[in-house]
DNA sequence: TATTCTGGTTACTATTGGGTAACTACTAAT
DNA sequence: ATTAGTAGTTACCCAATAGTAACCAGAATA
């Protein structure tokens, strides 16, 4: 969940950090890309998340204006996820975390699975 | 903490998330910056942590080779803090975040305190 | 002699996070 | 009549996180 005390803070960074520094959101973040997904691929490519975890972390991420959720009016249910403008101008950041873990964990990788 | 299932994932990203994807460890990082930093100046600086949680995140940081500690054998004790190359090569993301912060935060800031 | 200074550690406790399993709604297919 | 399928929600429970307060060493200062 948000952490009530940084989201509320005078300080710019410190309420960025507590709207996606936490472990599931960039992870998510990162799943969705550019594409439109749906709920349950979300839960399939997603490792060791539950239902319950996604569904939150999904709702505050969309309260928070960084993705958009758009339900169809069928049965059986349909939910298609995907990033706003402000969770598109996230993957950047994301990508960038990416470089930096490489270029600083060079070792290993040989009997990982 | 660090989750051990994310630092233990065959995935580089989610390592990456597992080491630095949690509320305290950003806000310390950018507040060390390029300086030289003592342990009491951090417990200042930094609102609402608790000295605790402060040794068990810096403990981590070190392990995981963002940061270097040194100790002076003096008394009573004095301790610095300091990023390393990997730490410091991780201020831009964090300057990525405050620039995307900035632009998708523009409204408020008016009675805020 | 008592206090201050620093960087912690420890024990205890409260709060939170997150996992599991069961359940829902409604239709279509078997 | 039963089952499958989707996107959740709910209740329950356990483990992890974080907060508080007390304590430590050992020299310097009042």
């Amino acid at each position: 969940m948000r952490d009530e005390n940084f989201c509320n803070s005078n300080c710019p960074f410190t309420r960025a950090i507590g709207t996606i520094g936490n472990k599931w959101k960039p992870i998510i973040i990162n799943v969705m890309g550019t594409r439109t997904i749906r709920f349950g691929q979300l839960d399939a490519i997603i490792p060791n998340i539950s239902r319950k975890v996604l569904t939150e972390q999904l709702k505050e991420l969309e309260e928070d204006g960084l993705l958009e959720r758009i339900a169809y009016k069928e049965l059986p249910p349909r939910v298609d996820y995907k990033l706003s403008e402000k969770g598109l101008a996230f993957l950047p950041i994301l990508e960038a975390i990416k470089k930096w873990q490489g270029k600083f964990e060079k070792i290993e990788t040989v009997n990982s699975n």
